[in-house]
DNA sequence: GAGCTGACATGTT
DNA sequence: CAACATGCCAGCT
């Protein structure tokens, strides 16, 4: 919360509840810095902790993006949890 | 300390 | 409508 960007991105993507997606925009938005969604998939994507579901995080065009386990899995977890 | 990298976004062709 | 090129920011080497 208080330390560098990469530590509040990960704060907030631990945040997101379950059945929830955010976008790269909105998490960067959400840490301080709204034109910064470019660090945002560039702390996740360093970030292999299975703590944060950086698989919550996709696109602003409503596409998955990457992931670092696969977006196949990405794609998997989303529509699992959504479906609930 | 400087430069390169990247899971993006927006605009134009 | 789809693909290409440019711009933005923070982290890592």
């Amino acid at each position: 919360m208080n330390h560098c960007f990469r530590t509040r991105v990960l704060a907030i993507v631990t945040k997101i509840p379950r059945g929830r997606t955010l976008t790269y925009h909105e998490v960067a938005e959400r840490a301080g810095s709204p034109g910064a969604y470019r660090a945002v998939g560039n702390v996740l994507n360093k970030n292999f902790d299975p703590k944060i579901p950086c698989h919550r995080v996709i696109r602003s065009d409503g596409t998955f993006g990457g992931y670092n386990r696969g977006a196949r899995a990405k794609a998997q977890l989303l529509a699992s949890e959504k479906r609930g």
